[in-house]
DNA sequence: TTGTATTAGTGTATACAGTACACTAACATA
DNA sequence: TATGTTAGTGTACTGTATACACTAATACAA
């Protein structure tokens, strides 16, 4: 029992999970074991603990809920309208997350009955606000495309210009001109040939390159 | 006494106060009366209470401490290491604000002793963890000048282009060419003329602008 | 082995936006 | 009426973004 002389908040970590997968943005979703919301799909999440920051509480959850760990975590928008929850006062510190494509199979790691991806275009019902969360985190993904290099956190470790220039198209929802993006995307000089081939399909084999930082995310322009 | 059989944090809103007075960027600052950092510098803010959502807790704070209201607000980012304050674990989601030249007299109705604004060129050592809050708010204001109308909430309602141009300056710390500055923020297509012009100085009357649309910050570009 | 289907890879011309730059206009004041 | 001070204006150049079409290299089937 916790004891305060003015009342205090819930607090958790909530974090929007995106993946590419069969050419399409996808989400991770949760479904829900208890009431409230008892079988409506939500976002991984929870409590933050008292011992461990915000970006910590939200990893660990990320880590629990997915078994990912290591992947792109940032910070979002933090939620707290006073009945999100029925329960009591909840105040969410939301999180997006980018998961590379070959990462994906760690997805099993957990019970696959009550996790599941879904398309941005393909969405249940969610469980309390997290449709604003949702909604808030597709759009800040979108604007950062622009200004920075993101969009390589969704890319294994090496990758053909083509794969890469699938994650805009899918994300940004309209293609482009191919020389044009490669003119650019080599021009921020982000990444370098690995010297190796693409194998495989029955067509030219395609240059894989790699990322020159792997973990940072740069602002561009 | 409140109760809870896990432990909550106590969480508060805490505000960046901005405002441009004497060609200079300034910070709104509130010396501390108590324990702890009794006498330091802090933000302004407070705990938000369970009845009102974080945006309400920030302007409710930001009117309580500073006499302020109706002005931009925007959140920033939320800070939750665990030992930010020796007390209790407090989570704070931290917000920026920004003042018109011609709101600034009602900063008089603080108490004048315990309330300063600081050029950010010379602020204070500063209680907690506030100086993260500060540099990050810096940074987001900053970069929000390439891509939004945000400067447009440092001004009254009619001003010259000419300060308006000096809000850019100060802010980016650089000097404009008039001519490519005037173009640029016509093109946004953000202002008009009022009609009325300047009047009082030793030199030709410059023409009065005032916003199309007040209120609000639009992404441009 | 040859033909076909499929993706990889490349350059140039044009439009547009950003930048550099200097003089005249209108007022207040001495 | 002369002087000081800020307001106001246009053009040439540079670099970035865009539009656009063909050849290269492989797998596979005939």
């Amino acid at each position: 029992m916790y004891s305060y002389d003015h009342p205090h908040p819930a607090v958790t970590a909530d974090i929007v999970v995106f993946t590419i997968r069969d050419n399409q943005l996808k989400l991770l979703l949760i479904r829900r074991a208890y009431s409230p919301h008892k079988g409506k799909w939500a976002l991984p999440g929870g409590f933050v603990n008292m011992n461990e920051s915000l970006d910590e509480a939200a990893s660990r959850e990320l880590l629990e809920e997915t078994g990912v760990s290591g992947v792109y975590l940032e910070q979002l928008y933090t939620f707290g309208k006073p009945k999100r929850d029925p329960r009591e006062r909840v105040i969410t510190v939301a999180y997006y997350a980018l998961i590379p494509s070959d990462k994906m199979q760690l997805q099993a790691a957990t019970d696959a009955d009550a996790v599941g991806w879904f398309g941005m275009d393909e969405l249940p019902k969610l469980a309390f606000d997290h449709e604003d969360i949702v909604k808030m985190a597709h759009q800040r993904l979108v604007a950062k495309l622009d200004y920075s290099t993101v969009a390589f956190q969704f890319l294994p470790e090496s990758f053909t210009l083509h794969e890469l220039q699938n994650i805009y198209e899918i994300i940004f929802q309209e293609e482009t001109d191919k020389r044009n993006f490669r003119k650019w995307i080599l021009g921020l000089g982000q990444i370098e040939e690995t010297g190796e081939k693409s194998t495989g399909g029955a067509h030219r084999p395609a240059k894989l390159f790699k990322k020159k930082f792997p973990g940072r995310v740069t602002i561009i322009k």
